[in-house]
DNA sequence: CTGTATCCTAGGGGATACTG
DNA sequence: CAGTATCCCCTAGGATACAG
């Protein structure tokens, strides 16, 4: 512990980094809006309540692993709850809770800067792509 | 063609679901602010320009070559510039463009929702987590 | 200093089939 | 209706070594 190599003195430093990622609140919302399917299940949701089948049916794309997945992580954080009517068969309805209303304004964010941008961006690529020859 | 079933019909929406997924602007903006190191080498970048080497030291987390494959990626989408001084050895900085800068209040943005609201978000975590017996 | 090249793994995500 | 359970693939990303 007296002295340290340079390869020791970085990997601590790796580790440091590491810690402070994880913790860091910025990554970890990027870390659940960038999922495949989180913005357009939230965004059926902000249209109102919606059920399992009624999500399955406006998002043709999504298999029902995903839907299911999305749904969860999404009522883990916090932002949709989920409701049970217990008839026959049973009724699921998901909506946005009150931290999930406060995430739409975000999206939208996004939403605003994308499309104004997006027109840009898809040109830069295809100049950057047209020059590696 | 006359008639189709309901596999097909399920088929056709999925395609026609994926291509408008493929073309919209906010999915693509959340691919690219999704990854994990954009956002904190484009952090980097707002404190002003930055080299190769630079960025490495400041990001101990980060392995060459997600470094040069996140920094190609935001040269590609346009919000970074790379611009190279044929010294010996050679230097190459990277700066935030125009557009760049058009990014930042937005992860800014995220970063305040972020901050504001991860004590919520892992609280429900946690809750939800116990309540998994 | 600024990268490439190569190899490797974990997990996000899809398809299909089955269940209360 | 509202999911599970399986199997499988592919790509984001890490480690290491080498190169201009």
């Amino acid at each position: 512990m007296t002295t340290m190599t340079a390869a020791e003195r970085r990997q601590e430093a790796k580790a440091a980094f590491d810690s402070y990622m994880d913790a860091c609140p910025t990554h970890d919302v990027l870390g659940v809006i960038g999922n495949k399917w989180t913005s357009v299940v939230l965004f059926q949701l902000t249209q109102g309540p919606r059920r399992y089948a009624d999500l399955a049916r406006a998002l043709p794309g999504v298999s029902a692993k995903m839907l299911t997945q999305t749904l969860r992580s999404l009522e883990r954080d916090g932002f949709v709850a989920r409701s049970v009517t217990p008839s026959v068969p049973v009724q699921v309805e998901y909506a946005l809770t009150l931290l999930g209303e406060r995430l739409v304004p975000l999206l939208a964010s996004v939403r605003h800067f994308a499309e104004h941008n997006i027109a840009e961006i898809r040109a830069s690529r295809e100049h950057y792509d047209a020059a590696a020859d």
